[in-house]
DNA sequence: CCAGTTATGTAACTAGCGTTATATAATATA
DNA sequence: TATATTATATAACGCTAGTTACATAACTGG
């Protein structure tokens, strides 16, 4: 029905993204995407009605790539993954974790309320967290989650020490988790 | 030996800082400026040489802000202080904020590498934190500061709950600080 | 009071952006 | 094979930037 298609879709998406990675997602323009394919404009406004449902399209992908990474890093323990594949995420895509905190976006905002009582469901079945009431398991949550970030902040700046692998980043967030956890449950048993 | 000046460096700067604060430093514009003056945008050109040279002095005048409110919160404890400040400075100014720890911009990198030594100094008078090596006094202080900047990035987005008040970000930060400390101190003496 | 200086306004130039109108050529179907 | 379809290229339109050229008018030193 028409001539054979010279730059797909998935190319689009490709090329805005590459875009992105590097440049942050404002930097997306039609003319640099059909630069990077060697295109015209012409095969975007085909595939995508304009720049705004491109650069949904893009931020799916992010979606997918930071899914993906929680898969990769899947060992059981929510806290590790979670911490795990937040780090990788910042690290390896700093760009669009800038991009992605900075924009207060509500994909990340929906994803955090949707994981919050899923977190806390798995924190009651963990031995090493028993005897704690659900507040005091929410405090844990909280305390750890804003490390978290802090650290993924800092790794995606550069704020780090500068000998500072990923099994460093892992290990001063489990440290600080149980450091968390154990004074919680000292200060517990001293009340009583 | 001109005319009288209708519109001082002082006034641009200004404007060009109410627009920072609302809009972000990217949104700054020479139009947005005069308009917000009433003037065209020639007295502009006349004080600054271009639009970079403009936004290098909006960035300090930010860089003052936030010296301003470290002053202000000053009670002789560097933790307290520096929290408050950061706190402070993320819910008051949360664009621009966002604005500079995204960025990525050399002067927070300079200002924490210059505050680090001192706060070690400081930490090593503190008779709570007496014991410790300065290895130990280090990480106890960069665990702090992921935290407190991990603290500061969900204020700024309104990621934290809703009834959260500048007194209960300050408790969660103490409560963190007490808890690695005491943790740390605990598995000192274990080893011992 | 005159001349030079300069603060300001106006309008233009350039560049990059999103978008669209038009032309062209390749393909499938009838 | 002829025609309708459509993927692509080109170029233009309108918009918003930063920047600058030019005109105007106010002030000051002589």
């Amino acid at each position: 029905m028409g001539p054979k298609v010279k730059f797909t879709k998935a190319q689009i998406i490709d090329s805005a993204f590459e875009i992105a990675k590097t440049e942050g997602i404002d930097n997306i323009t039609m003319r640099k995407i059909a630069e990077k394919m060697g295109s015209s404009v012409a095969p975007i406004y085909v595939n995508f009605k304009d720049v705004n449902e491109l650069t949904e399209a893009v931020m799916e992908r992010i979606m997918d790539i930071s899914q993906r990474l929680l898969i990769e890093e899947s060992t059981g323990n929510p806290f590790h993954d979670m911490g795990m594949a937040s780090l990788r995420f910042a690290k390896e895509y700093s760009v669009l974790f800038r991009d992605l905190i900075m924009k207060n976006n509500s994909y990340m905002k929906g994803y955090d309320e949707k994981m919050i009582p899923v977190l806390i469901e798995e924190m009651k079945q963990d031995p090493e967290l028993e005897g704690f009431t659900v507040d005091e398991l929410k405090t844990i949550l909280l305390k750890i989650r804003i490390f978290q970030l802090g650290l993924s902040v800092m790794a995606a700046n550069g704020l780090l020490p500068k000998d500072y692998e990923k099994q460093d980043l892992m290990n001063i967030l489990s440290s600080t988790a149980n450091d968390v956890i154990l004074s919680t449950r000292l200060s517990k048993n001293q009340s009583k």
